[in-house]
RNA sequence: GGGGAGAUGGCAGAGCGGUUGAAUGCAGCGGUCUUGAAAACCGCCGGGCGUGCAAGCGUCCCGGGGGUUCGAAUCCCCCUCUCCCCGCCA
């Protein structure tokens, strides 16, 4: 959520961060709102401080055993009750709607993000590593994974349903690989790693900016419980309604949990292989920072993304996302897109955002540091995919692939493995 | 699922319906003392909103929502959550 008083005093700032992002807000609506939210407020708390003085002088005459005076005063008093009662009700539905308005505006994006109606325009920021030169027919994911016997998509589809699949054998196993290796890379650069639950609350997304607007993104479980989309959910709310020790930031803290997407604005697209699923498994960071060291740390955040797909041997390149492509919550945004042989062209497989003060805000997260300042503020929260299982399993498989329909496991990945460093063909999973 | 207890400031923990936004302790901040530190002592020390250049003033907040009252942390109702016992169970 944006700062009120800044949407007051930037409305502008707010119209050209809309046409930015291909959006739209109801600015008259908001004046409007804001406006009588201020008078009905001004109006309530004028009429509430006579009653209260009015109330302290009854408690005085009562004392003092001048019954009469004190009837007298609540008569007079009585009168503003009604007003009292109506004015507050009319708070109520003002800042109920102005909240509502308030929380479909998304982040304002950091100036240094590049105009762009949609992802055709994000900028190349760097490339690592060259795509390989295949001397064969290079197969699909979706073809050699079967054929190995390592991913099984009927029979995903038999016990789940449409966009699940199922991993068999050293599939199951290099997932398994994987999840491990990320997390250990991301303990070694000083995240603490946590284990949250998969269901979540209508509050915790809320705090991130999945509520209100993305609702039919999520699975429901019950009216108020829903199967998280990211780790970053939970992660971020680990400290909602806190005030966080500022000596202590920044804190980094990863994950990994399945994440569960409906995908059903999704439908035609990436209909083949494992890139685009209900349920994928994702290895998350995310950051709490101070304000004027974000910017540094989303930096660092896609370092260290950069650094896994580095050590897999993966090809990849860095693009800042463009303002018509940026997400909700996100003032500036990047992926990491890895080489796919079958899309001929670079996958998402990570996103890194900073969202400034957006989460926190709405989660009510701020942090307090005396030395430079009394009171509390908002801090920075950031997040990052580091990695998406799913994806860095298809780039492993169709990047690593060998002539003969075997994959070869990434060396940093072998010790993952018990050891195995090449994936054959296995009996009785699918083949 | 059944029964019982509880929810107060960063933490711990008081609080006869009327200067209680809230005692006290710890933590934190500032200071005295000290070569420095500790200890001791003194002072400060919640948040949101409105208004104001500011100092300040006003208002709301004692899990959440509603009610009674001139006035509610204190009384009533509903909800949520936590803890303990029983049942069930990986």
């Amino acid at each position: 959520m944006l700062d009120i008083k800044f949407v007051r005093e930037n409305p502008d700032a707010v119209d050209a961060s809309m046409a930015s992002r291909n959006g739209s807000w109801d600015r008259d609506r908001f004046f409007e709102l804001e406006a009588e939210r201020r008078s009905v407020i001004a109006e309530v708390e004028g009429l509430q401080a006579q009653r209260n003085s009015a109330s302290k002088q009854i408690g005085r005459l009562m004392r003092e055993g001048k019954r009469d005076e004190a009837e007298a005063a609540k008569a007079a008093v009585a009168a503003d009750k009604e007003r009292i009662a109506e004015l507050d009700a009319r708070r109520g539905e003002v800042e109920e709607a102005l909240t509502d308005l308030m929380s479909h505006i998304p982040n304002i994006p950091d100036e240094s993000v590049p105009y762009g109606k949609d992802d055709s325009e994000n900028v190349e920021v760097r490339r690592w590593g060259t795509p390989r030169e295949f001397d064969f027919e290079a197969k699909a994911h979706w073809d050699l994974g079967p054929e190995l016997g390592i991913i099984d998509f009927e029979r995903g589809v038999k016990i789940a349903g449409s966009r699940f699949y199922l991993l068999g054998g050293m599939g199951a196993r290099l997932e398994r690989a994987l999840i491990n290796f990320f997390i250990d890379m991301h303990i070694k650069a000083g995240f603490k790693e946590w284990w949250p639950p998969v269901i979540t609350n209508a509050a915790t997304l809320y705090g991130t900016g999945q509520l209100p607007k993305f609702e039919d993104d999520l699975y429901h479980v019950e009216p108020n419980l829903y199967l998280i989309p990211t780790a970053e959910v939970m992660l971020t709310n680990i400290h909602r309604d806190e005030i966080v020790d500022g000596s202590k930031l920044p804190l980094k803290y990863t994950a990994f949990t399945p994440c569960f997407r409906e995908e059903s604005g999704g439908a035609g697209r990436d209909t083949r292989g494992i890139i685009r699923v209900h349920e994928f498994d994702k290895v998350e960071m995310v950051k709490f920072a101070r304000p004027e060291d974000s910017m540094n740390q989303l930096e660092a955040m896609t370092h260290e993304a950069e650094l896994c797909l580095q050590a897999l041997g993966l090809p990849y390149h860095v693009v800042t996302l463009c303002s018509g492509d940026l997400g909700f919550s996100a003032a500036k945004t990047y992926d990491l897109e890895v080489w796919l042989p079958s899309y001929n062209n670079y996958k998402e497989i990570s996103s890194c955002s900073n969202c400034w003060d957006f989460q926190a805000r709405r989660a009510n997260i701020r942090y307090k540091d005396p030395s430079e300042f009394k009171g509390t503020r908002y801090l920075h929260t950031l997040n990052g995919s580091g990695l998406a299982v799913g994806r860095a399993m298809a780039a492993i498989i169709e990047n690593y692939q060998n002539e003969d329909g075997t994959v070869t496991v990434p060396e940093a990945l072998v010790p993952y493995m018990g050891g195995v460093t090449v994936i054959e063909p296995e009996e009785g999973v699918s083949a």
